[in-house]
DNA sequence: TCTGGGGTCCTAGGACCC
DNA sequence: TCTGGGGTCCTAGGACCC
């Protein structure tokens, strides 16, 4: 036993940081995406639970989710006010202590975090011994960060990050699960693998294909298959998922960007070719701010052209030096266009800046 | 009812080099 | 007159996640 590895998950984030501005919407269907017009194009980044009841759900297009409940309230994604709530989140949860110890915390987005004690402290502990209850601490956990910030998380609980990762939906809303080695095959062995972070839809049919339907399956699997069917590193690493294996240590390195990239779908398709030119500059210029900020030149450039029909093709091109110049980066983004075959109006563009690594690498 | 925007990582084929 | 094998870079696409 190395100790506990507990993971943070705000409920409904989007919508509960609009209602804590707006009270007066407690309670009510609030379906937050795109700019905040449902007879727009856009998704819903997050409903609300309250309309969740009527069927909306995250990644719905703003058209059906108004069809399916018209009482909504539709908001904007205020990027700025999200970045907030979220510092005051992960703010709360770095003042953590348990038993006095320090914790390390591990952002893995807006409204989530892993949390664990920190390596010194954890080494003093022998946790069973001390009679630390992990179940105590998730409480503590989810207490704290209403205190600090008016908002409500579910807490999971494992032996490592894919655990507790997993076990927090089952803690949804407002509440706390734990899986454990002790329990893994128990709770999971007899899911479709799709339960499992990392497998989409994608990859649970192609498991479905060489007969394997569910976790235990996957972990009882003949790693000769995985390996030939899903390759010499994902193979091993799908069949570590199915036996319920992951990190055992929270990382609380902060991230480091690889890229940054900027993309827009369009309201009405472009159908013009100096058009077209003149969007793509205009979110290379953007992505161009947006790694100029970061302090890191661009090594490759990278468009992304969808047309009407959802047809999706990348163009992109190492650069001879890495460069931060807006107006170079623009015309080498401009330059990528001529190699696309472009026979119908354009859906979406987007421009993404990969960085060079840094010194010593990631 | 059409299907966002921000990302990461892996795979696979061809070029190129030794 | 048949053409190795390994390593690395570049490019395009796919899958997944929040």
């Amino acid at each position: 036993m190395t100790g506990w590895v507990f993971h943070v998950d705000l409920d409904e984030f989007l919508a509960a940081v609009e209602v804590r501005r707006r009270p007066d919407l407690a309670g009510r269907p609030v379906v937050v995406g795109g700019r905040g017009d449902p007879t727009e194009r856009g998704v819903v980044s997050t409903a609300s639970y309250a309309a969740r009841a009527f069927g909306v759900g995250s990644g719905m297009p703003l058209r059906v989710a108004v069809r399916r409940c018209p009482g909504a309230v539709f908001l904007p994604v205020d990027k700025p006010a999200y970045d907030e709530a979220s510092a005051e989140v992960m703010a709360a949860l770095r003042a953590l202590r348990w038993d006095g110890d320090p914790v390390d915390v591990q952002v893995l987005g807006w409204d989530e975090a892993f949390v664990g004690l920190a390596p010194g402290a954890e080494a003093d502990a022998h946790v069973d011994a001390d009679g630390r209850d992990p179940q105590v601490f998730a409480d503590r956990i989810r207490a704290e960060v209403l205190a600090a910030t008016g908002l409500h998380c579910s807490v999971g609980i494992g032996d490592n990050t894919l655990q507790a990762k997993i076990a927090t939906d089952f803690g949804k809303p407002r509440g706390t699960h734990r899986i454990g080695d002790d329990s893994w095959v128990a709770q999971m062995g007899h899911r479709s693998p799709r339960a499992l972070w990392g497998i989409g839809a994608k990859t649970e049919r192609r498991l479905a294909a060489v007969g394997i339907t569910t976790v235990s399956g996957l972990a009882d699997a003949d790693p000769e298959v995985l390996g030939a069917v899903f390759g010499p590193s994902t193979g091993p690493w799908l069949r570590s998922l199915g036996r319920g294996r992951g990190a055992t240590r929270v990382d609380p390195t902060p991230w480091v960007a690889r890229a940054h990239g900027r993309e827009e779908t369009f309201q009405e398709d472009l159908d013009d070719d100096a058009e077209i030119a003149e969007a793509v500059r205009r979110l290379a210029r953007r992505a161009a701010a947006d790694i100029a900020a970061d302090g890191r030149p661009a090594a490759r450039v990278v468009i992304k052209v969808r047309n009407r029909s959802f047809a999706t093709v990348t163009r992109s091109r190492t650069l001879p030096a890495p460069s931060d110049e807006p107006e170079v980066l623009a015309e080498v983004a401009v330059g990528l266009l001529a190699r696309v075959e472009r026979d119908r109006p354009v859906r979406l563009l987007g421009v993404r800046l990969e960085m060079a690594a840094p010194e010593g690498g990631y």
